[in-house]
DNA sequence: CTTAGGG
DNA sequence: CCCTAAG
């Protein structure tokens, strides 16, 4: 399709569900603005990923108007990918998975909403996973993937220089990952957010878009069909436009990164369901609507942040402290707590309160784990720059640093399962591992043995052999030497 | 700037 | 997840 199309339609959609309230132009337009750049100026290599994703937003808009909203939502990625010209293999997969989900979402409604917390996101997420394993994403996307996929532009040329494999499954990869992230992203945020919006409507708030999904809640508080609130939507074009005008030069100076394009798109997706979720619960949402609108306007005032006011959409207790005690620095931060809140608060609710020093936590999916393991069986232990780049380059608040973290995880979470004999590591096992398939686990496995991380090995290995001289962090075993173990690899 | 290690 | 030291 027309990039410019797609722009016009971006940015007209935005426009359509912002003027209720002229004070959200500002930050929608920033929005669409991004929107309009991405499509026009595609630069980076995540480009054709993120026309993806947007053109199948852009999609599950238009369907909105002529069916209802869970067959829009299916029907809109089909599309999206169909239209695409890749992943065409993957398609069936994809459908029987949104249909799951879909499945999930009217069980989920149909049963008051009445969900436990961990409810069974996992198990789906697991199938999920496998399902993509079986596709050939998520296994071993290097050896496997077909080069049939690799049509994306300009990609090619992101390659690191990685030896031993060719260009185009390289591209494959970084497409399929994409896709990973993709749907990954879908069912979890789909789900937890879902889910936890039921629980706790408070979490309604970590919506980077809170304009367009307030819109959207409260129509659909009203009941009124989807077709009809985009309808209506239309029909006020026209004042959208005068509020577009009078506040036009409230428009941001800050062009959002891409980590926010990126957190955005999530969001949006997540909102779509979100919102079919929680039909059923009108009382709040509309106190919600207002309570977004009193502070999004405090903080929009806040002295010394107007520069960059469209990043005010988020309306964390916490930031506005922030706000005034930090700098540009919290800029990033405002992006990330945006999409990070959906499952900050599922997974660490009270965290956030005074000097929380995990702002964010985000929960490792199956899929970013297999990822890791992966980037950690191509490029070895201690690359974390390199996998992040190469695997994780679409999930921004993954940082090479949380790459390395999650690892030593993974190896003590494993090293807990070798040992599982031990008193208190039975129920660390079950902790670490309740959702670690065995496939991840074995590989895990693996790689702790060519890779020995030297702080767990040790401490693991204490029993058998703590000589108090050796401080050294030596693995005892007479394995390969992590240095030796990257030579080999790399060469 | 990246990684390792500790909190 | 965050912070800091070291290369």
């Amino acid at each position: 399709m027309d990039p410019e199309e797609h722009l016009q339609k971006c940015s007209n959609m935005k426009c359509q569900r912002v003027q209720v309230d002229g004070s959200f132009v500002p930050a929608i337009q920033d929005e669409s603005m991004e929107v309009a750049h991405l499509l026009a100026e595609p630069r980076s290599d995540h480009v054709s990923v993120d026309g993806i994703l947007y053109f199948h937003e852009e999609n599950v808009g238009k369907c909105c108007d002529i069916k209802n909203l869970s067959r829009g939502f299916e029907f809109g990625l089909r599309t999206s990918i169909g239209g695409s010209g890749s992943y065409t293999t993957l398609n069936g997969k994809d459908d029987s998975k949104l249909e799951v989900l879909d499945e999930l979402l009217k069980d989920v409604e149909n049963d008051g909403l009445n969900v436990t917390d961990e409810f069974s996101c996992e198990d789906y997420l697991l199938d999920f996973e496998f399902a993509d394993k079986g596709a050939g994403l998520c296994g071993e996307p290097l050896l496997q993937s077909s080069s049939s996929e690799s049509h994306s532009p300009g990609l090619s040329g992101s390659s690191n220089g990685v030896g031993g494999v060719s260009e185009s499954s390289k591209v494959a990869v970084e497409l399929s990952e994409y896709k990973n992230d993709f749907l990954d992203n879908r069912v979890t945020h789909d789900l937890h957010g879902a889910f936890r919006n039921v629980s706790c409507q408070t979490s309604i708030e970590d919506g980077i878009c809170n304009s367009l999904d307030v819109k959207h809640l409260n129509e659909l508080d009203n009941d009124l069909p989807l077709a009809d609130s985009v309808l209506s939507c239309k029909k006020e074009k026209g004042s959208a436009e005068e509020c577009d005008t009078a506040i036009v030069r409230e428009k941001r100076c800050r062009k959002p990164t891409l980590r926010y394009i990126e957190e955005f798109s999530s969001l949006r997706s997540k909102e779509k369901v979100l919102s079919s979720a929680t039909k059923n619960k009108p009382s709040s949402l509309a106190s919600h609507h207002k309570l977004r609108h009193v502070r999004f306007r405090a903080l929009r005032n806040i002295p010394g942040k107007n520069s960059d006011g469209q990043m005010s959409d988020v309306v964390l207790p916490e930031l506005q402290v922030h706000k005034q005690c930090l700098k540009n620095e919290e800029l990033e931060y405002d992006e990330e707590s945006n999409a990070s809140e959906s499952e900050d608060e599922c997974a660490t609710p009270k965290r956030y309160r005074k000097d929380d020093r995990r702002k964010h936590q985000r929960m490792w999916t199956l899929c970013e784990v297999i990822k890791l393991v992966d980037g950690i069986s191509e490029y070895g232990v201690g690359r974390w720059t390199d996998i992040k780049r190469v695997l994780f380059s679409s999930s921004s608040y993954r940082t090479p640093i949380d790459l390395r973290d999650k690892w030593r995880n993974l190896l003590r979470a494993s090293s807990a399962q070798k040992f599982n004999n031990r008193e208190i590591e039975q129920k660390q096992q079950q902790h670490a591992l309740r959702s670690l398939p065995s496939t991840v686990l074995h590989r895990v496995h693996e790689l702790a043995k060519i890779h020995p991380y030297p702080r767990e090995r040790y401490s693991k290995e204490s029993f058998a052999s703590q000589v108090g001289s050796s401080i050294l962090p030596t693995r005892t075993k007479g394995g390969p030497s992590k240095s030796n173990v990257r030579r080999k690899k790399c060469t």
